[in-house]
DNA sequence: TAAGAATTGGTACTTTAGTATGAGTATCCT
DNA sequence: AGGATACTCATACTAAAGTACCAATTCTTA
């Protein structure tokens, strides 16, 4: 959030000071006026992209965490979803179990049960549901 | 393609008619400079994040398109693509099998060879490795 | 505090997945 | 034409995954 403000500021900025700067010269020479505008025309679409770009980029980073509403709605528990998560990590059961410090045999209780509530009939199937429904983020 | 085209030279066109305007505007009245450039420098702002929004939408909606050279430098073939496709859909061998017309048997070895080339060791991690790699969009 | 959900774990069994190997056919490129 | 790939399919295994029950704790919360 800072640095989006940071980033407008600059931006703010920037642009004022091409006013003034374009102003200035459009006094003193009028027919340079077409190249100086389609400069800063450029030049902001550019910025443009490239601030899409970025927050893009934040919003494919903040990966995982899928509101309680959801959650809750689906009827998933934390420790369900924890293994959702592994699960699409491309873990087995065995290795979520070890990750958890629990047994694989309480792993494939929790897959079970995932797989019901998200009404999916094979793990891959409950990574897509998963991912369709904003449970995980790659 | 042509519509990438047609959008730029649709700019290009704007972008002169905007100068022109410009110019015999700041020609009568150089005060209002200042407010013509910034017009002209929000508009393409928000024209450049457009552009970028709609090249990224089309993107992910080209789903299943993974270039080739993506496909060839990983050694996967355009079957086995399909396969890893419908692999991440969560569908059972015997289903992808069904779904392409041909034998689980065939689809086995489809799979063995995917995740060989992968680096995977079970289908779900084949899954995540493909979404690290924008082979698959969800 | 009592009811209910969540977490953990086990056994026994069925179903999928995955490996290894071999082989026939088709297709592409030189 | 000939070699390399790609695609297909089969058999025989081994290894995971998943199901169905059951049951003991631990949290939560009305």
């Amino acid at each position: 959030m800072k640095r989006t403000i940071l980033i407008f500021t600059a931006l703010i900025v920037a642009l004022f000071s091409l006013m003034q700067l374009g102003k200035y010269v459009l006094v003193q020479n009028s027919s340079s006026a077409e190249w100086i505008i389609a400069g800063i025309a450029i030049a902001f679409f550019f910025i443009g992209i490239l601030i899409n770009r970025k927050s893009q980029q934040k919003e494919t980073l903040k990966a995982g965490k899928a509101s309680s509403r959801q959650l809750s709605k689906l009827g998933l528990s934390k420790r369900e979803y924890e293994v959702l998560i592994h699960l699409s990590e491309g873990h087995s059961n065995k290795e979520i179990a070890d990750l958890l410090f629990v047994t694989e045999s309480t792993i494939k209780t929790h897959v079970s049960n995932i797989l019901l509530k998200l009404d999916a009939r094979r793990r891959t199937e409950a990574i897509a549901k998963a991912l369709e429904l904003d449970l995980i983020v790659r």
